[in-house]
DNA sequence: AATGAATGAGTTTTCATTCAT
DNA sequence: TATGAATGAAAACTCATTCAT
C-alpha cells in the first residue's frame, strides 16, 4: 500500500543526487568531515584531521570551502531539502487523496520513508540536530526551509483528516512535533545511545509508528480532555 | 491528585542542594560555565568566558575543577542524579501502589514532575544532551545511572498496567523511549528551536500527556498490532 | 637661541613617557616589533619572529595586543602625539611672540627639534610612513591628529610673519608641507637610502634649513609670483 | 620655453616604450599586479588577486615570471631608466647650454616635465618608493642607476650654475635632494594622503618650483650662513 | 601557452593549563 | 585561596609555487 510513495520519493532523491559536479577530492573531503563532525562535533573537530581522513592536504580543504563553517553549511543545508522532499512534490495531496482513504495509511507510509532515510543519512541528520542550537543561520534555514514548508503541505492534509474525525483536533504544528519527536526519539537510542544492542528495527519501527498513530488518533478518546 | 509526587519531591531536591558546600566564587564558576556551554556549546566555550562571565581569574577556574573537562562532569553528573530522584525513591512503587489504580493517574502525575523539572533546569539538561554523545564516559553514566535505573523502579510498574490491560504490551524500554521522546521533543521546540513564538504552556503539555497516554493505551485498540 | 623651545620639549616629551606601565616584557615585544616593522615592513613581518626576538612565546604578544595590527597601531599611533609636541604646548604662540621676532629664528628653532626628534626615532617614524598609505585609520589619525593640530598651532604664526612680509603669501598648508618634505627627504637619504655614507649631519641640517627659509623667504623675490 | 626639453622627453619615452612584446595577457598582468600593488603594498598583494584583476589563471602569472618577487622586479626596475631619460639624453647639457642661460629656466623646464612624468606613473612611482627600502637590490640599482646617473649629468650643469653665482654654493647632491624632496613631498601629498582635496595643481606646482628655485637661489643670500 | 587543482610550509590567532606571587 | 601573566601546542586559514592536463 506505501509502495506508491516509495517510488516517487526515489525518483526525486535521484534527481537531488547532483554530487556529480564534485571532483573526486572535493567527495573524500565531504565524506571524512561528515565522519569527524558527526563523531567530534562540529567544534571539536579540526580541518587537519579531516584533512587526514580525506588523505588530502589541510590546504586543498579550504580551495573548495572558504571556511571550516562554509563546510558544514554545505553538508547541512542540503540535507534540509532532501529530509522535506515528499512533501514538495508537486502532486502530493492530490496522490494522497487518490490513494490514502485512512489518515493511519498515509501516516504510515509517509512516517516510514522518513524514517529510513533518516536512517541512510543517519551521520548528517546528527550533524544537523547537534549543530543547528549552535549556529542561528541553520536554525532560521531549518524553520524556514523545513518546518513551514512541510506545514504548508501537511496541514490541509492533517485538517482533512481532523475533519473526518480520524485525529484528535490539536494544531497540526502539534502533531508534526509529537510524530517527529517519537520517530527520532526512536533513531537518537537505536543509533546514538545504545547502537551496540541488538535491535528488532521492523518491530521499533512498528510500536514507534503505533504509538504515533494511537496517540493521535481520535477514537476513544473522552469528548473533551 | 498529582499533589503527593510532587511533595516528596521537593523534599528529595532538597537533600540533593548540597551546593551549600561552595565558596562563592565557585558558584559563579558553575552558573557561568552553565551560561557559556548551553550557549555555545562545551567544545566552542572556552575558560577565559567563562572566568569573565565568573569575574574570576582564569586561573581560579583550574583551582576548583582540574581540567575543562571536569567542570563540564560536575555540571552534568549531579542532573542525572536529579533527573531520576523521584523513581529513585525508596519507596516508590509502594507509594504509586497505594495512590494510583489508574496507569495514567500515575504516568501524568510523573511526567508533570518531571517536564516541570526539565524546565527548571533547561540550560543543563541541554548541556547534558548535547555532550552526551561525544563523552563515552557520560553516556555510560547515563545509560547506567539514569536509563538502567528508572527502568528497574518504572518496569515493574508498567508491567503492572500491562497485566492489568490498561497499557499496550510492548517491551517496557519502549514504553519509556517513546515518554521521554514526547516529552524532551516538546521542551526542544518550547526552548530551543522556537523559544520567540508564544506558546500556551499548560495546553501544550496536556497535549503532550495525552498524546503519551492515548498512544501508549491499550484500550481502543485492534486485538492484533 | 633656540634653547627655550628645547627645554618645553624635553620637559613635555618626558611627560610623554608613559612605558613605565608597561611590564619588562612588553617593553621587549614592542621593541622586537619596532625593529622588524622597520626592518621589513609591517606585512612582511611575521609575528613569530618578533616573539623570538622579544624572547617570549608567540601567545604572549597576543595576550597584550589581540592582533598583530593592534601591535602596529600601539606603535604608531603614539608616535604621532609626540611628533606634534610643541604644537600643542599650551602657550605655543604666546612663547613664541615673545621670543622670536624673526620667521627664520622660529623656524630654525623649531625644525631643529623636530628634526633632532625625528631622528631619535626614526625607525618608528620609517614605520608610521610606510604604513600610513595601506590603513586608512592610520591616515585618517594622522590628517587629523598630526596635520589639522599643527595646522591650527601654526598658520596664525605663518600669517603674522606673512603679514609682517617676512615669508611668502602661499597658503600656510604649503608652507608646512614644503618645510616637511624638505625634513623628511633629509632624513630619509640619511638614514634609509644612503646610511652606509659618510655625512655631516651639521652642516646637511643647516643647508636644509637654509633651503626652507630661504624658498619661503619674501625678500629678494619678484613683486608677483 | 620649456616646450624643447617636453620634445625630446617624448620621442625618448617612445623608444622605452617596448611593452609592444608582449601578450595581450603579459600585459593584463602586469597593470593588475601594478594595482594591486600600489593599493596594498608588495608583501600584502598575493598573487591569486593579481590573477583575479588580470582575468587569468594562477599559473599564467609564474609562466611569465618565475616569482612574485621576479613580477615586482620587471615593474619596477624599467621605470628607473624612464624617470632619469631627460638626463640621460646623449646630448643632454649640450642642448642646455644652448637653450638656458638661467638656471631658472632650466630647472623649471626639467622640474615640470619629471613632475608631470611622475604624475602619470603615480602607482609605479609609488611603488617604487615603497618596496626601495625592503629589497636591497632595488635600492642598489636605484642609487646606481638613477642617483649617480643623474648626479654624473646633472652635476656639471649645477656646478655651471655655481660658477655662475646663480644657485648656492651647496653640494650638488644635496641640490637634487632638496629638489626632489620638495617635488615628491607634493605628489605625496596630493596623491596619497589627501587625494579627495580640491587641488589646484597648477598652481601648487607653481608654488612648489618657486620653493625649490628661491631656496636654492644665491641671490638675496647673505654673503656666509 | 594556459590552466587551475593541489600542495605544504608558513601565518595569525586561540586556548587550556601552569606557576610565581 | 586567588590571581593573571606566561606558555606552547594546536587551531584555522593563506599563499607562492608546482604540475598534470
Amino acid at each position: 500500500m506505501s509502495e506508491p510513495v516509495e517510488q516517487w520519493v526515489k525518483e526525486l532523491l535521484q534527481s537531488y543526487d547532483e554530487e556529480g559536479k564534485m571532483t573526486e577530492k572535493q567527495l573524500r573531503i565531504l565524506n571524512a568531515a561528515i565522519e569527524v563532525f558527526a563523531e567530534k562535533g562540529f567544534a571539536a573537530s579540526s580541518t587537519s584531521e579531516i584533512a587526514q581522513r580525506a588523505a588530502v592536504a589541510e590546504g586543498t580543504i579550504f580551495r573548495h570551502y572558504k571556511t571550516k563553517k562554509e563546510l558544514l553549511l554545505s553538508i547541512v543545508a542540503p540535507m534540509m531539502s532532501k529530509l522535506i522532499a515528499p512533501f514538495v512534490l508537486r502532486d502530493f495531496s492530490k496522490v494522497l487523496d487518490a490513494k490514502y482513504a485512512r489518515y493511519e495509511d498515509f501516516m504510515r507510509a509517509v512516517l516510514i520513508n522518513r524514517a529510513e532515510f533518516a536512517r541512510n543519512h543517519l551521520p548528517v541528520i546528527k550533524i544537523m540536530l547537534q549543530e543547528i542550537p549552535f549556529h542561528p543561520e541553520l536554525k532560521e534555514q531549518f524553520v524556514e526551509r523545513v518546518g513551514k514548508k512541510v506545514l504548508e503541505r501537511i496541514v490541509p492534509v492533517i485538517r482533512k483528516f481532523q475533519d473526518e474525525g480520524q485525529i484528535v483536533p490539536i494544531p497540526p504544528e502539534s502533531v508534526l512535533r509529537l510524530s517527529a519527536s517519537a520517530i527520532l526519539g526512536f533513531l537518537l537510542m537505536r543509533f546514538v545511545m545504545l547502537p551496540e544492542r541488538e535491535w528488532d528495527d521492523a518491530k521499533e519501527i512498528d510500536t514507534t509508528l503505533d504509538f504515533i498513530l494511537y496517540g493521535l488518533s481520535a477514537s476513544g478518546r473522552p469528548p473533551v480532555a
